[in-house]
DNA sequence: CCAATCCTTCTAGTTACTGGAAAGCCTAGT
DNA sequence: ACTAGGCTTTCCAGTAACTAGAAGGATTGG
């Protein structure tokens, strides 16, 4: 099949296929007689896989090393495991870095009275005009 | 005084700051006879601004608005507010997908043995081959 | 046989910086 | 006066992961 049908049926776009071969996250496609990428069911698998991956926040980077793993008969699955705990970590810690953010803006919102008066305790807070602070 | 002191008064480093200059963030700094960036408090200040407001995670684009607000003594508040407001709920949204992915990451991670053995249900569910999905 | 649709490669833009190179300026010490 | 150092300047390139668009070749349906 030609690289639209393989991106119709996995999910990727065309030209994101294309970057992917072109960062060698996956190998470059055999070519048909006239020069069109050719892919099969397997290369749509892998494709999906890497999908889920990116979807679960994965890094290209990251989505290889998997990748390889999956390809890899005799892996280890601690290693998978260990690979994804440490992902799973950073995420953790991502969602606390935009909750801190996120109360600290709620806050601000539900004291501006929002109406055509100039006073803004947002914009006080920004300037650093008050003692309070939320998240440090 | 000089980039490098505003720097270091201002937490921006000296690179950001030419950086902001050159985006249009902040106006072009008056130039010492040597050619040197000069700034005074009230640019210290600004950078403060910008500082704190990116730490809350407004993009440059979004910062600059601030900015002009910040700076407009006849601004409404009702302004600042939506724009916050708005900020808010993009900053909602992704703890949600991050919240999402870091549930089903769990799950798996909790699911792997982790040891010797091939056998991973992280690969698995990467690669469709279960029908478990907990986040749609 | 031609138009529509697909494919090819290449370049460049996105976001928000950051690193490094080559060179100019300024001050303190010898 | 000279020099070493530490500051500054500009410009170029790289990061992550695509995405848009241009110019042109291939294929297919009617």
């Amino acid at each position: 099949m030609q690289i639209g049908t393989a991106a119709r049926k996995s999910g990727v776009p065309a030209k994101t296929i294309r970057y992917y071969e072109s960062v060698g996250l996956i190998a470059a496609a055999r070519r048909e007689s006239s020069g069109y990428r050719a892919y099969d069911d397997l290369d749509v698998q892998t494709l999906r896989f890497i999908q889920r991956a990116r979807g679960l926040g994965f890094s290209v980077r990251h989505v290889g090393d998997l990748l390889a793993l999956w390809q890899d008969r005799g892996r280890h699955s601690a290693q998978v495991k260990a690979l994804s705990k440490k992902h799973l970590e950073e995420i953790d810690a991502k969602i606390a870095a935009l909750r801190g953010m996120r109360d600290t803006l709620e806050h601000l919102v539900e004291r501006c009275h929002g109406d055509d008066r100039p006073d803004c305790p947002i914009l006080a807070d920004l300037a650093g005009l008050n003692g309070v602070e939320i998240v440090k």
